[in-house]
RNA sequence: GCGCCCGUAGCUCAGUCGGAUAGAGCAUCCGCCUUCUAAGCGGAUGGUCGCAGGUUCGAAUCCUGCCGGGUGCGCCA
């Protein structure tokens, strides 16, 4: 059940009886305040403007043939032409108990199926990961699982970044370390961080580690396969390190969906004759470059992508238009996600532009960057430490780990050692990510550990917090969630209005899936939990003096609580604890 | 020089593509635990939505120009 597509639905039929147009939008929203509705069609005074008609009449209209009969009490024309609708109480309780019973929490599947390729995470073959990988891969995790729930067939890809240059570098010190000595070279390579570092200062001091280095990625490319097997070495002890984090983080990729740049290494060249029979090519001081018109450069000419550098080398917009010419022939992909900082936002743009034109995506793919912001310190310069380098995204798990565990041994006395294992574990990685997940992806956002850390107001402790308190009712009444008696009956205030948000749940995720924005999936978990606490307060369960059909009914009422709750915290890959 | 993003309460952020009286959390202040977990609930204080014009029934939201911050513009990824 989706209250938003039904009043919709609704909304159109009756403005198309009433006169308008059949593409006008229906504009229906929840109610902006409590004596506008529970819901408000905005439609009206935009139509009735193209209609020449006076928006007060034309409202009255819609609202005459406004069919809602079982659905609404009230339908009520305001103000210059809003439509304010207000559910029946009835119907709200229908629909609860419904949903309480459904085992998708009466969450509708999307309308049409599609196939969507959610490009996240993308680290570096030796290096570790660091805070700015954090946002790419629990937003796109959150997204893949979202668009995966709601029914449409997803691709996750890891993008790792295990081709270039570099490997030269890297390859000729693991060589010297492994010549050295054999058993060195495990623990050398257990810190990564200090293993490229020692190599980069070879490559910049030793000319002749260097020329040795520039000779490897000739080799490397070439397929030579001394150099591929150091090479491999190097990069399954990183998926290794990396694979740590993702299952602490609760994050759903594996190795099987690693698709890094090397993949596309074979078809860069079938990339580029393409590109020549499509004419688009051009030579430019020896390089091949695809001139876009709609791009300009610093001297107000069409800009060009340079697809093979002077000597034959191949670019990163070679490998994602190969990349892309995959999502879309071999994977079939309907959309592509990519989540990738914000300035890459132009190189997109052209890949795509070029991809376009090149055929290797057709018009009807959607190819969509969901940009995030830059990482700033408190300072709201760009966040560096007082070192000058990142904060490795282990170093702030430990950190949140040792403030939880703190904070509960303060305030759970009573769990026992294994339980309090858990609850640390699910409050500070769900504190860390449910602060960045929080937050509206497209701006920057300041990195503060007191703000990542925090466990008091809206953060996932609240959630989790509920969730127990949930979890307690029904230890109390000595029932499961899952067996429940009789009807929803909505008595109070505080009631109703969990109902009623119990029920946005469907259009919340349909939002989530279609904007790529998993803050308002938080945003809506969090007035679950805000309208829950209220009705906590006011809405006695298991108290003596409370009348067994109306036990039933908040028992009903709770456990939908609590099963969106569990899901909702799942998509955004949050785990829950029973006690805390 | 050109392009993109951002500027909302002391701080961190929402604001559902133009809707009605701009909302949360933190911080500060005042209340609430013999009753299902006080990591909670209720209340108070706090805003010229960077500035100035414009578009219209209606603007934090759209347009123009400034101011301030960030970022990107050919052989790194």
């Amino acid at each position: 059940m989706n209250i938003l597509r039904l009043l919709e639905d609704r909304v159109i039929k009756a403005l198309v009886a009433a006169g308008a147009p059949a593409d006008t939008p229906a504009m229906v929203r929840p109610g902006a305040r409590a004596n506008f509705g529970d819901y408000q069609c905005n439609a009206v005074m935009a139509a009735a403007k193209k209609m020449g008609m006076n928006p007060r009449e034309l409202a009255q209209k819609v609202s005459d043939h406004l069919d809602l009969t079982g659905i609404a009490s009230k339908i009520e024309v305001a103000g210059p032409g809003f439509i304010n609708i207000y559910l029946e109480s009835q119907w709200l309780a229908s629909a609860v108990h419904e949903a309480a019973h459904d085992p998708r929490a009466g969450v509708s599947e999307a309308a049409q199926r599609q196939t969507v390729v959610v490009d996240y995470s993308a680290p570096n073959v030796a290096k570790e990961m660091h805070v700015g990988h954090l946002r790419s891969t629990i937003i796109g995790d959150a997204t893949a699982r979202t668009l995966e729930f709601l029914g449409h067939k997803v691709i996750r890809q890891n993008h790792l970044g295990d081709w270039g240059t570099q490997f030269g570098m890297l390859i000729a010190h693991l060589e010297d370390l492994e010549k050295e000595n054999q058993e060195a070279v495990s623990m050398k390579l257990s810190d990564l961080e200090t293993f490229y570092r020692e190599a980069k200062k070879h490559f910049d001091e030793n000319p002749d580690f260097a020329a040795r280095a520039r000779n490897f990625v000739v080799r490397l490319q070439g397929g030579d396969e001394y150099c591929l097997k150091l090479w491999k070495k190097l990069v399954n002890i990183t998926l290794a390190h990396n694979q740590e984090i993702y299952d602490r983080l609760n994050v759903s990729l594996t190795n099987n969906d690693v698709m890094g740049e090397s993949a596309y290494n074979d078809s860069l060249p079938v990339i580029i004759k393409v590109l020549g029979e499509k004419g688009l090519l051009s030579e430019d001081d020896d390089a091949k470059v695809v001139f876009l018109d709609e791009f300009k450069n610093k001297d107000g000419d069409p800009m060009g992508v340079i697809v093979q550098k002077s000597g034959g080398g191949f670019l990163y917009s070679t490998t994602d238009l190969a990349a892309i010419r995959h999502r879309c022939h071999t994977l079939n992909a309907d959309r592509v996600l990519y989540y990738v900082d914000a300035r890459q936002g132009q190189h997109f743009e052209q890949v795509y532009a070029v991809a376009r034109k090149a055929g290797f995506a057709s018009e009807h793919v959607s190819l969509e960057h969901h940009a995030f912001g830059m990482m700033l310190g408190k300072d709201g310069k760009p966040f560096k430490t007082r070192a000058g380098t990142t904060i490795k995204l282990a170093d702030l798990l430990n950190e949140a780990e040792e403030r939880a565990a703190a904070l509960i041994a303060s305030k759970s006395g009573d769990l026992s050692e294994e339980q309090k294992v858990n609850v640390i574990r699910a409050v500070a990685i769900g504190s860390v990510k449910y602060a960045d997940l929080s937050k509206n992806r497209t701006s920057d956002y300041v990195f503060d550990w007191d703000i990542m850390l925090a466990f008091e107001g809206n953060t996932a402790p609240y959630l989790l917090y509920a969730f127990t308190r949930i979890g307690s009712i029904f230890r109390r009444a000595g029932i499961s969630m899952s067996d429940l008696q009789g009807e929803v009956i909505i008595a109070s205030d505080a009631e109703r209005e969990l109902a009623l948000q119990l029920c946005r749940f469907s259009e919340t995720l349909d939002s989530v899936a279609r904007e790529g924005l998993p803050h308002q999936l938080c945003a809506y978990l969090y007035d679950i939990s805000g309208a829950f606490m209220k009705f906590y307060e006011t809405c006695p369960v298991n108290r003596e003096g409370v009348l067994p059909e109306l036990r039933n009914s908040r028992l009903q009422i709770c456990a939908l609580t609590g099963r969106i709750l569990q899901l909702g915290l799942d998509l955004l890959g949050i785990e829950t604890v029973e006690q805390m």
